[in-house]
DNA sequence: TCAATTAGTCAAAAAAACATGACCACCATG
DNA sequence: CATGGTGGTCATGTTTTTTTGACTAATTGA
């Protein structure tokens, strides 16, 4: 492994967007804060594991923000980021991208 | 595979801008067409497979062209799209959104 | 004709990403 | 005190991505 292959700014970025969940779970912080638990149901097929990493990842990245809630059970919440939310309009431009328009 | 997982438009795209050298490809392309030896020199530690399934990927994708020029010794080059074009904005934005600005 | 450069392909191995099932701690309800 | 929900970790295995090295075919220059 080289240094030289590295040194591309958005690399990191586009890696904390992109892999098999990281896209959905972005667009589902976009509408409300999403729980661990609650994701796990929402994307089928999904597991703790992965999913445990890929928030991981994109926390790392400042994508999301964890936060403990203390309310009675004891909630954790991932939300978008001031980063994050600067991140819609890219993933809106990529979206309209996607669907056949030059 | 369930199907469930791959309904966001994003997602294929993304993937055809991440990777390990695909950002890279993807730079350069956007200074001037790119040659594939000339990528084999520049990114050292890419190796011939990795960047033909890449360059294969991001064509696939539409982000670039390949055209073959008819000269002397018969060159392939490959060129941003149109689609291509309208990412360089996108990449901007994940640019500085990599360099610490919310 | 020999060597080098162009742009690749192919089979196989190594590395990274993703999935599975077991397990943990905490809290609440019955 | 068992059951179920919260939010995970850990060891293991499978699948996908990336790398390695050998090989090809056309063109060019010595």
């Amino acid at each position: 492994m080289n240094t030289s292959s590295q040194n591309c700014p958005a690399q990191k970025l586009l890696k904390a967007l992109s892999g098999k969940w990281k896209p959905q779970i972005f667009k589902m912080a976009t509408n409300a804060p999403v729980r661990f638990n609650q994701l796990l149901r929402d994307l089928e097929g999904a597991n703790k594991q992965t999913l445990a990493t890929a928030l991981r990842e994109m926390v790392e990245e400042e994508i999301l923000v964890k936060s403990v809630i203390q309310e009675k059970p004891l909630h954790i919440t991932y939300t978008l980021s001031e980063k994050g939310n600067s991140l819609v309009n890219v993933f809106v431009a990529l979206e309209q991208l996607s669907n056949g328009d030059a």
